[in-house]
DNA sequence: CTTGACCCTGTAGTTACTACAGGGACTATA
DNA sequence: TATAGTCCCTGTAGTAACTACAGGGTCAAG
């Protein structure tokens, strides 16, 4: 049973348009057809097109995205070059982590001081201030 | 000791342009100038400006940087908005966080197994897959 | 007093979508 | 079996968020 492209959209919460303008620039690759013409899915587009809608939320460009599809495309392969773009967005990743969890706590701080009543002392910005000067 | 337009783009890895464009779309206030017509800013400035980068970094839209940098600029009004707002976007920040950790964990294997030789089992699509059919 | 690094305003280009326009396919139902 | 509604198709044009010049002014150093 294919997926229809309106059912990888639902799924992946993504506009129609957007999924043919990924096939467009090659994220996805070009579907098999129906006899009407219409593009026909399977699992692996759909998992794929959910890698890809979710990385970009997390603020990956589509380059970087293209980069981690290639971790997963091009298995046993250049292992040298796969390792260091790797640990490259691992670093990325964790910096990600860190910068979510300072703003997780400046969030539930204003909520806190909401619930109370006083909302004088909001440190949001601070949250994600200014890296000490290299 | 003011700062230029080129100290705040340094010190948040910003082109000049952007620092502009955030003033064009009043994002940052227009500072002070100089004698010479020259960008004169503040601590506080460079603050905002760090806030907004490293939140679009974490994928929140523009709408959604301006949302939180209100949460701290609407002090001691609205309550209830304010509120709701926070909450809003506690919930997103801890879905990325959900996000962002399971893509540490697959790429943490990749680079385990390309130490160790073999890279066939690469499962980093499958860290950010689809959700369970609603 | 000029060279180089910085700043200014403006406009045009890029990335990553998003929204039609104009038309064909398929499903239900009168 | 006609036809209304919902999907799909290919284009092209618009939007959001930058980014890159062009053409010119400012200013510290030598």
């Amino acid at each position: 049973m294919a997926l229809t492209i309106g059912d990888l959209s639902r799924a992946t919460a993504t506009k129609v348009e957007t999924v043919r303008y990924y096939e467009r620039i090659g994220l996805l690759p070009k579907p098999a057809r129906t006899q009407g013409n219409y593009r026909a899915y399977g699992q692996a587009e759909l998992g794929r097109l959910s890698f890809i809608r979710r990385a970009r939320d997390l603020g990956f460009s589509l380059d970087q995205v293209r980069a981690m599809l290639g971790l997963s495309d091009d298995l046993a392969c250049d292992c040298a070059g796969i390792d260091r773009i790797a640990r490259e967005h691992l670093q990325e990743v964790e910096r990600k982590i860190a910068d979510l969890t300072a703003l997780r706590r400046e969030l539930t701080a204003v909520i806190q001081s909401c619930d109370g009543g006083t909302i004088a002392d909001c440190r949001i910005i601070e949250a994600l201030g200014p890296v000490a000067a290299g």
